[in-house]
RNA sequence: GUGGGUAUAGCGUAGUUGGUUAACGCGUCAGUUUGUGGCACUGAAGACCAUGGGUUCGAAUCCCAUUAUCCACCCCA
């Protein structure tokens, strides 16, 4: 078990046992989002580092120690930590901001960040995110919020709460910066190393920190909500207005500091205390100044992101129901060489009408086929041989009930087997 | 980047104070008389006991290092 080479720490195989998990997320993420007028995009791999940089923040951790970057050719190139840099630079690069606003876009793709693993916390994870792009009002944040929540509900998770904030924009944060530099200079030779360092450059973060020292301090420190602009702060009513007028539940947390520095007004995560101490499975917020500082025509946006692998760890340990895989409708069993020719024949047919249908290519005894139908869960077997070949006629056995059903091998086959197939399942899903 | 735990066949485990060919369950493959699965039984394959050193007559078992992995800090999805 010493293997030469194995997989890159923080990283993960999905092996086909557990694949019909991730489809059932992805399924419902499409779903979900598709029913809000959200539009699929993909964006490469990789990107320029610069774009990092520029929207996620020269100061933010992960662009300072989280990403993986490659010199190639002499261009810096770094494995995209998040998505939404890439999805607001394919928007500016293919004119999208010329087409009817808002724009409405989602992506589920792979996202890389150099961090120390732990539970719920890979190197390489997926997210599932969207972005809105175009509009300022605060019915945005809401429709965009309860895409979220019907989401996370349609997965059929439980005790998932959401919290908001606002974070202002940059007029009324700078008011704010200032008015938590005077709170925490005074207790500058308590603060913890990183919060004294972060006391210039964005004393927010502070209010983040979890020492204990630093987080009983920052307990008296001004809330940004007492400091927001007439703007911003009427943003915020209105969101909690429409987010109560659709009954979604949420928490004011005046604490929440998203860690990339593009965000603006509001912020918000769903948060779980069920998979450990990575509980949040969607973080997202607005972030109106990102386009503009990218280059582009100042225009108002927000999205989110969900980590795939923390919403399947969340359903596992709560139990929740993922969309059963199908399984083999028949397999066919040949016995002889004359046979195997027929099946060949009935098989390539079968298929053509849709049907997962497979049959020996080991050259196994028929006992040893019969085992082997048997536990890839296949719902019919067939056997085939000289006495059927004679008589051009066959028994469909129901692998589930033992019961066998005489089938002709004439050219009604397909449309018999279709209609044994369609009475057999249907059967069993009632006695489900 | 900082802590702490763990490392025995594909998976889950046993291996007691160091003592000959490392055990068990599940799984895989084959068979239990020749044309039918699930149960049961039999057998087979599969582990240089994470790697590299050291202590010892002798090490899966003790010591050191390395690596991997897990959990937590930090940060975020």
């Amino acid at each position: 078990m010493a293997l030469l080479i194995q997989r890159p720490n923080g990283t993960e195989d999905v092996i086909p046992k557990n694949i019909y998990k991730w489809h059932t997320i992805e399924k419902v993420a499409r779903e979900v989002a598709e029913k809000y007028g959200f539009k699929e995009i993909r964006i490469p791999t990789f990107e320029n580092t610069n774009l990092f940089l520029r929207s996620v923040g020269e100061t933010t951790d992960v662009v300072q120690k989280e990403m993986y970057t490659v010199i190639a050719k002499e261009s810096k190139f770094t494995l995209r930590p998040e998505g939404t840099a890439g999805a607001v630079r394919l928007v500016m690069q293919n004119g999208l901001l010329n087409e009817p606003m808002p724009q409405r876009l989602y992506y589920i793709l792979p996202c890389f960040r150099h961090e120390r693993p732990q539970a719920g916390r890979l190197r390489e994870f997926h997210q599932f995110g969207l972005e809105m792009i175009g509009s300022k009002s605060p019915i945005a944040d809401a429709e965009v919020i309860s895409l979220a929540k019907n989401f996370i509900d349609r997965l059929g998770l439980k005790n998932i709460a959401l919290y908001i904030n606002s974070i202002g924009c940059p007029t009324c944060r700078a008011k704010y910066h200032e008015a938590l530099k005077d709170f925490f200079e005074k207790d500058k030779e308590n603060l913890c190393e990183t919060c004294l360092s972060r006391l210039d450059k964005n004393p927010m973060r502070i209010l983040d920190c979890k020492s204990t020292v630093c987080s009983e301090i920052s307990s008296n420190a001004p809330l940004i909500i007492d400091y927001l602009c007439e703007d911003c702060s009427d943003h915020f009513e209105k969101l909690k207005g429409y987010l109560n007028a659709m009954n979604i539940e949420f928490t004011v947390n005046p604490k929440i500091v998203r860690g990339l520095d593009y965000y603006t007004k509001t912020v918000f995560e769903f948060i779980t205390t069920d998979i450990g101490a990575q509980g949040t499975i969607c973080g997202g917020g607005r972030y109106d100044g990102l386009i503009e500082q990218l280059g582009g025509a100042t225009t108002p946006a927000l999205g989110f992101a969900m980590g795939i692998e923390r919403l399947i760890l969340t359903m596992e340990s709560q139990g929740c129901e993922f969309i059963e895989p199908k399984k083999c409708d028949l397999y066919l069993a040949p016995m002889g060489e004359n046979a195997l020719h027929r099946i060949l024949t009935i098989a390539h047919g079968l298929r053509e009408e849709g049907y997962w249908v497979e049959y020996d290519v080991v050259g196994r005894s028929l006992k040893a086929q019969m085992k082997y139908a048997d536990k890839i869960n296949a719902f019919f077997t067939m056997v085939l041989g000289d006495n059927e070949l004679d008589s051009n006629k066959a028994m469909l056995k129901n692998m589930s009930t033992g019961e066998q059903t005489e089938i002709t091998l004439d050219e009604n086959f397909y449309y018999n087997f279709s209609n044994i197939a369609i009475a057999g399942m249907f059967r069993e899903s009632l006695e489900l």
